[in-house]
DNA sequence: CGTGACTATCCCAAAATAGGATAATATCGA
DNA sequence: TCGATATTATCCTATTTTGGGATAGTCACG
């Protein structure tokens, strides 16, 4: 469950975006759903979601709402929680 | 104002962005910052800023929330209006 | 015009990504 | 405990994206 990684992008290591995967990542387990199913939804790979999640690779602002809407969860409520849980 | 590039991420050319690219640029303006100012506040340079407002490089959450606070604006309010105005 | 402020575009080395494979783990019934 | 299956993590590398200094526009105003 913990990353292993080699030498990435700056925001992929800030804190905030560790939280935006585990977010993401709880919210997909609460829906059942597995990075396979998901990845289907997403018309994408498993192994896209399981970079992302495991934070191996950036989210943009679109994408972001693309998974939320795929997951049945409100991009905004993630949102919250991810500026709450990390005090921006 | 349009942009011209030559072959790009697939959500850089979703409606959504280019939406949010505008909603950015006008945050910015009416704050009456500059491209040039802006940057300076994030630590990076003003083609940085004139290449994710033109639509020619993606934003990621984290990034975007930076961007955010650095408008003094808030990300929830440009989220939303982003989502209704994409209709997503 | 001329000047200065601001923004867009070029360039290309360096860095990140895609996604099919495959390895590693987890789950579970017999 | 096994083995079978489902799920997730990691590898590999061709392809795509990016960073940011430099430069070319663009605009406003005297």
């Amino acid at each position: 469950m913990a990353t292993r990684t080699r030498g990435l992008v700056k925001s992929l290591h800030q804190p905030e975006n560790r939280l935006l995967c585990e977010l993401l990542a709880e919210a997909r387990e609460k829906v059942g759903l597995s990075q396979e199913k998901l990845a289907k939804r997403l018309k994408r790979t498993q192994s896209f979601v399981a970079k992302y999640e495991g934070g191996e690779r950036r989210l943009d602002v679109v994408e972001f709402l693309a998974i939320s809407r795929a997951l049945g969860a409100d991009p905004i409520r993630i949102m919250r929680q991810l500026m709450r849980r990390a005090a921006i």
